[in-house]
DNA sequence: TTATCCTGCATGCCTAGGCATATAGTTCCT
DNA sequence: AGGAACTATATGCCTAGGCATGCAGGATAA
């Protein structure tokens, strides 16, 4: 590239926000750093991103059904169900069919998933930190923190941004 | 979904951030307002998000190579190649020789490429506002654009998360 | 009960991006 | 000049997700 552009979005101005500078940078920093913890993830786990976080939902929700992972991760309801089926596979997810309503299974870990994602939070958690604390360590990250926190709870309470399927 | 799991995320903690919360908000956040966002361009003018920013980026940088929108999104050169294919099929981007290196093209936006980004990008804006304003407006809000606007830079500079091909 | 409607999810088809490769064009050396 | 080494990108194959559909199972009402 030239000339880099970012020189533009790095102003600080007084006033009401540049929304699509915003958005912009941060659909690249997360396109990037999502990259780079899929590297890291998947050179020492054999998983990506993606796969760690159904993982660490599980642990921390044993029991969801593939409708619960699709609304908080906001992809469709048959991406999800593919998704587990690749946990399958691989033994680290069991379905179990819900006693209560057999059209449907209740997800959990394995023990060789339990075991994973363990090691794999280890490894995602380091990774994350020497990627961003510099900056997110800083003093205006608590802000940051807190903001991302209340939109999130929006967007989740209106439904905004849930595909079809 | 039986209960919401972003009250932990919502904490307000004094001490460091915890990064791995910060990081799921932000992928939620962006995953939602992506979906969103494509559905209001699609419907409105019959290009997704990626393809606006692909045109928004040229409008802004005539005479740009693959490889440049490759580096800014984040994304592999076969895929920004095809990415312009579909656009160049739509008469949106023309792709003409490089006269100082002709293994590459620069590209431009048509005129119906530059009246159809000028179009998108008040909708686009618009939406934006719509969809974020009441959280981002607020007071915290130009410490997190500021935020994410220098962890980008960081990124960009030391290259993470750049795709192989 | 039983006919009808509704739900949850598995599956098929389609598109977009990653990675590997192929190729044309450029640079460097000699 | 001639060839080795490099570079930009177009292309093929593979995977993951979106949307549409199918079907088993559940809810509802007569």
């Amino acid at each position: 590239m030239q000339d880099k552009i970012y020189a533009m979005a790095s102003k600080s101005s007084r006033g009401p926000i540049d929304l699509p500078g915003f958005f912009a940078d941060l659909v690249r920093c997360e396109t990037r750093l999502y990259n780079a913890l899929n590297d890291r993830l998947r050179e020492r786990h054999g998983i990506v991103t993606s796969q760690f976080e159904f993982l660490r939902f599980l642990r921390d929700h044993p029991g969801s059904r593939v409708a619960d992972l699709a609304t908080e991760f906001a992809i469709g309801i048959g991406a999800t169900s593919k998704g587990i089926d690749r946990l399958e596979k691989q033994a680290w997810v069991i379905r179990r069919t819900n006693p209560s309503d057999r059209r449907s299974s209740l997800l959990d870990l394995t023990a060789a998933g339990l075991q994973l994602v363990e090691a794999a939070e280890a490894t995602f958690t380091k990774a994350l930190a020497e990627l961003t604390a510099d900056v997110l360590g800083g003093p205006s990250g608590p802000a940051a923190a807190q903001i991302f926190s209340e939109l999130r709870s929006v967007l989740e309470r209106d439904q905004i941004g849930l595909p079809t399927g």
